[in-house]
DNA sequence: CAGATGACCTGCT
DNA sequence: CAGCAGGCCATCT
């Protein structure tokens, strides 16, 4: 892992959006199209879903378990320890989640662009 | 070295 | 109103 350990030399894609998924606070939920938008990627929203894939390699620890899909459902759950454990990790956080589907997701809604702006 | 894979969203037909 | 295709980065084998 980290064959190429060049990669100190500037932020890439997938950094930039663990620096963003990070900076989201406890208890809030924001999706991939919003940091993607917020970096100034329109389509690049997939990069996001990869980037939270890849946030596992990432040094510092990322709350991925907050970033969610544009329909409010934890897409990612499935790539967790267990299929509950992002929906437990938002519960904890007190965002309810029923059936993979986070409740009041509008009102629990962050983004990014709109807060940090 | 090159190919393939991976947590999505938006716009057009 | 609904369905299809396009677009992009990084890491691993």
């Amino acid at each position: 892992m980290l064959s190429s350990a060049a990669t100190d030399k500037h932020r890439n894609f997938f950094q930039d959006v663990h620096e963003v998924v990070r900076l989201v606070p406890p208890g809030r939920v924001t999706t991939y199209g919003a940091i993607a938008h917020y970096l100034g990627a329109r389509h690049g929203a997939r990069l996001v879903g990869w980037a939270m894939m890849a946030a596992h390699t990432a040094d510092a620890y990322v709350p991925a378990h907050r970033v969610i899909n544009r329909q409010g459902l934890l897409t990612g759950r499935q790539h967790y320890a267990t299929p509950t454990a992002m929906q437990e990790a938002l519960e904890a956080e007190g965002v309810r989640v029923v059936d993979d589907q986070v409740q009041d997701f509008n009102q629990l809604y962050w983004d990014p662009s709109t807060e940090l702006a």
